[in-house]
DNA sequence: CCTGACGATGGTATCGATAACAATTTGTTG
DNA sequence: CAACAAATTGTTATCGATACCATCGTCAGG
């Protein structure tokens, strides 16, 4: 930078000031430094900005994975709300593990982020000390969290997937199943399960007609060894709830290829509204939440907490609930 | 860190040391100050230990979306390969948009990364010349660049297409046709267009037989209308490839849904081998690469050449070729 | 008992920018 | 044209760690 500000006749905090938008600098002197930043190659050192002022310009965003479409979904919302005001995402994913989660939260904020997004509403103790004491805006997404660290932008996913059962309950079904990972690691999967198991009770249906299959993410094939599964062992189910569209899709590809209908011999519900399940044939029921709102709300928050902590300002948390809905297809 | 150093007894320079793995600090010493550490709820503050020792810690990785499950997989290699080697992934998509790539190199390469991944070889002439300045290592990968700016991880996306047509050839198909994006900023697709047409010149079979169906990312739905509008265009045409397992099992369900038999009526092959060709009924014929590989080799190659530059070798550039499989199943 | 090697630790300069304030120039108004 | 405000630019200290070199014991070998 001093190499630019020497050449264009300048001191290095005018060249500093040029390469800011907000930057106080005459038109002429501005075009004068961008030509010779142009003519020299020079790149910004953002690493060295950053100790000096004290904002590193990254935001922190945990996801549980980066294959799941609907994380990536709200991954590209944090990035559409806080690129352009000179933010970046600093990514990183847990395999749904509260452990690697605490790890990477620990590894992020040793990066200095102005702020750090994560996509679950539960923690380690450390994971949440960590994130408590960090002195940055906090945003848990994609969950209610009975004790929030800070902000939220989420939504219930034992409700959603209550909500669906009730569905299904309407449209006659009366042995209602559900598929889901055998581990508790997935949090969201275990809310899912919670609200099934509170929807069946309280319509009085049979109980307890549960499927634990492999570790999350739950793939399409688990879906498929699944299904077969439950209908062996209960014969007389007549719905299954999939803990996401994935293993529903799975699960009903492996009923064509034995033959069974769906619905007919068994109806398939899904979670979470994924292209294929918008595009298969049937197509399937599923609970659609808008993933990429869900980032565009969380990155929003936290411009507006960035802002608030820039200029001393001190308001409250903000809740925000995005809304679900059920979509009924062909698949029930 | 000063205050933990005042602490624990010792200077800020002995803290620094035990923090690091490699430090050299007597056993004692190195437990005082971690329990000082632990005590404190201190955090290392890496954005400032870059600016003094010259190495972020950070490998740039450039993909294309971060909603391809190929892509995203070449991400967790990269992370697979250099996580637990104190470097950290920093992601960003272009959306297929070489614009986008050379405004995303420039971002990235403020954070001054320690090395830059990126997911195609061809970019624009600006962007190229940054890469060739920034004094980093690059890899290229998923792609046999004409003129390699430095290190390369890929394969040849039209000798793959290639290997396909020629694969359905010798299954008796007389009529093949091709559906892909219309733009052509997706080069890898572009790429396997290519190698469809010197596969049906080679063997001199009609030619032509292209839909171009919108912008990359080509969807499930778009592979759908696109076999609909090709079938009408060519009533005589046996099997489409198209330019990805998305679209090829979009254009599957649609001719379910209109009752033409995939195969019988058409054959239907894909690109990538996404978990959907191998649970889907049919399942799809696909050209596998082994995305994650890709990542993992392009991560170790970096890691290579990090390390060399760290000690002030001077190797030349590696070239990669990653193997990919024609992998025929019931679609075609 | 001296010497040199080695391990452990400390002191100081420095990385490359920006904050904060000072200084200078320019413009405006009565 | 004086006087003051606004716009522009410069100076210096600083952000928080690490590189580099110096220092101080300790110990083995002669």
């Amino acid at each position: 930078m001093a190499e630019v500000a020497a050449r264009a006749g300048v001191s290095a905090m005018t060249v500093s000031r040029a390469l800011k938008s907000d930057g106080a600098v005459s038109e002429e002197t501005r075009g004068r430094i961008l030509a010779t930043v142009e003519e020299l190659g020079y790149v910004l050192d953002l690493s060295a900005g950053a100790l000096s002022s004290k904002r590193t310009g990254f935001v922190a965003a945990v996801i549980p994975s980066i294959n799941n479409s609907n994380f990536s979904d709200t991954a590209r919302g944090i990035t559409e709300a806080i690129e352009g005001q000179g933010l970046q995402m600093l990514l990183g994913y847990t395999d749904y593990d509260m452990e690697k989660e605490e790890q990477l939260v620990r590894a992020m904020l040793t990066r200095r982020p102005d702020g750090i997004i994560v996509t679950d509403g539960r923690h380690t103790p450390k994971a949440r000390r960590m994130l408590q004491s960090a002195g940055i805006p906090v945003v848990e997404t994609w969950d209610m969290p009975a004790d929030p660290i800070d902000h939220v932008v989420g939504f219930s996913n034992a409700e959603a997937s209550r909500a669906l059962v009730h569905r299904l309950y309407q449209k006659g079904y009366r042995n209602i199943a559900f598929i889901g990972g055998a581990s508790r690691r997935d949090t969201r999967g275990a809310d899912r399960r919670l609200g099934y198991k509170r929807a069946v009770e309280e319509l009085g249906l049979p109980v307890g007609r549960t499927i634990s299959f492999g570790n999350p993410p739950i793939s399409m094939q688990q879906g498929g060894e699944a299904i077969v599964q439950l209908i062996e062992q209960w014969p007389d189910v007549d719905a299954a709830v999939c803990v996401s569209d994935l293993s529903a899709f799975g699960a009903i590809m492996e009923c064509h290829r034995r033959g069974w209908a769906v619905p007919g011999r068994i109806a398939v519900a899904g979670f979470g509204d994924f292209e294929v399940s918008r595009c298969s044939w049937p197509r399937i029921t599923t609970v659609a939440v808008d993933c990429r709102n869900i980032g565009l709300e969380a990155g929003r928050v936290m411009l507006r907490a960035i802002a608030d902590v820039r200029d001393g300002r001190r308001p409250g948390p903000e809740t925000l609930i995005v809304p679900f809905e059920v979509i009924e297809r062909e698949s029930t």
